[in-house]
DNA sequence: ACCTGAACACCGTTCAAGT
DNA sequence: ACCTGAACACCGTTCAAGT
């Protein structure tokens, strides 16, 4: 066959199969040739829709973005909604990264031109300097929330130990007696630090928030 | 030439060119074939003193752990030392990665194996139990200050925008208005959100920490 | 022990050729 | 317009051969 009188591709398709492939085996184990088998079709073919093969990551990457919820934004417009908004968000973002952990290093790059990574950091600027963040502050609470949480998918901290006790000489180490038990508790621990982490920002937040807008002094 | 009577190699000074080669053009820069020619010698080379290509980028990665300050966790040992150890010890670890940026992806798969990465794990959890921290809290802080540091190395906010005014079309993105600017004051927007984010980090912290140990109640 | 060139099974991407 | 096979310049790694 050359040219079938209906496509064989799309891009819908290609990005669905190749999020598939780096879901179930990983970034490096998606080729163009192995794609394209995967598509029933030969590696070149996949140039007809996406410029490159970085392309195709990228477009996976932003159906990651597209999935977190950013409805929690919507009526922010006091000082008492942006943590519960923030708090929100960060767990859907971080749910999102978690089903598909193996993205996470391209999404790690930033939003670039991907539409649903610009809608994102749009809409948290958008509602912080709506609940009152001088425009610096909201630039930086967008930047240190996506540090957090892309940090906790990238730089898991329970699998980045090895599930084998003689790694851990209590010689060298004299406090990872327990490390090697980290990998199998993984979900636990990462999860309880990423509360953890959150609820400690969130609190230190709201007291900046505090010292940027003062009580009115008590008589 | 066979063999030299004198090696014309040795991990150390593999490790140094691979160092300076991801430093220079970035991880993907660096093949077997490239580095080899860096020292002035053949690809296959290298297999005498590595197993594989990867064993070498995890070489480079500790090399750059084994930079970070860790003395000042030595005399912790109260309630009121924790936090400017934790501190001045996040500022350390940041800025060994940001003089390696692109081997933090690396460093990002947690410390396995590295003989520095361990000390590292070891001393922040060995330095917040002694300041009284219970052992299920140390890890998780010891967890949630690694996701926002290696957060910040891998995933920087301000570069992740284009330096294409015409990129933010203010009818999709009404509040990205100025990130093209980003791009250039990028050490500045980084920089500020770290330290923002630290110390709300540790200000949370402290809150939690003086809920676990309550002041005596006063008659 | 430590280096070499040849070889293997892969890569991403280009391009002329087909319909 | 959209697919193909052939080709190019690369990869990581193995291995027999050399000293």
């Amino acid at each position: 066959m050359a040219r079938p009188r209906k496509p064989l591709l799309s891009r819908d398709r290609i990005v669905e199969a190749a999020g598939e492939l780096v879901d179930a085996e990983g970034l490096e184990a998606v080729s163009t040739r192995r794609l394209a088998a995967a598509l029933g079709v030969s590696g070149p073919s996949l140039y007809n829709h996406f410029r490159t093969k970085d392309a195709i990551l990228e477009a996976v990457a932003d159906a990651v973005s597209a999935r977190v919820d950013l409805s929690m934004f919507d009526g922010v417009d006091g000082p008492s909604d942006w943590r519960p908004a923030l708090h929100a968000w960060a767990h859907s973002y971080r749910a999102a990264l978690a089903d598909h952990p193996n993205i996470v290093p391209v999404l790690a790059r930033g939003p670039g031109r991907r539409p649903a990574g610009l809608r994102l950091a749009d809409a948290v600027f958008g509602a912080m300097t709506a609940a009152g963040w001088p425009p610096a502050q909201a630039t930086r609470i967008g930047a240190l929330m996506r540090y957090f949480i892309l940090g906790s998918a990238v730089a898991s901290f329970a699998q980045g130990f090895v599930d084998d006790e003689t790694a851990y000489d209590p010689a060298d180490y004299p406090h990872l007696g327990q490390a090697h038990l980290l990998a199998d508790r993984r979900h636990e621990v990462d999860e309880g630090a990423f509360e953890t982490g959150l609820t400690a920002l969130l609190d230190g937040l709201t007291l900046q928030y505090e010292a940027l807008r003062p009580e009115p002094p008590r008589p």
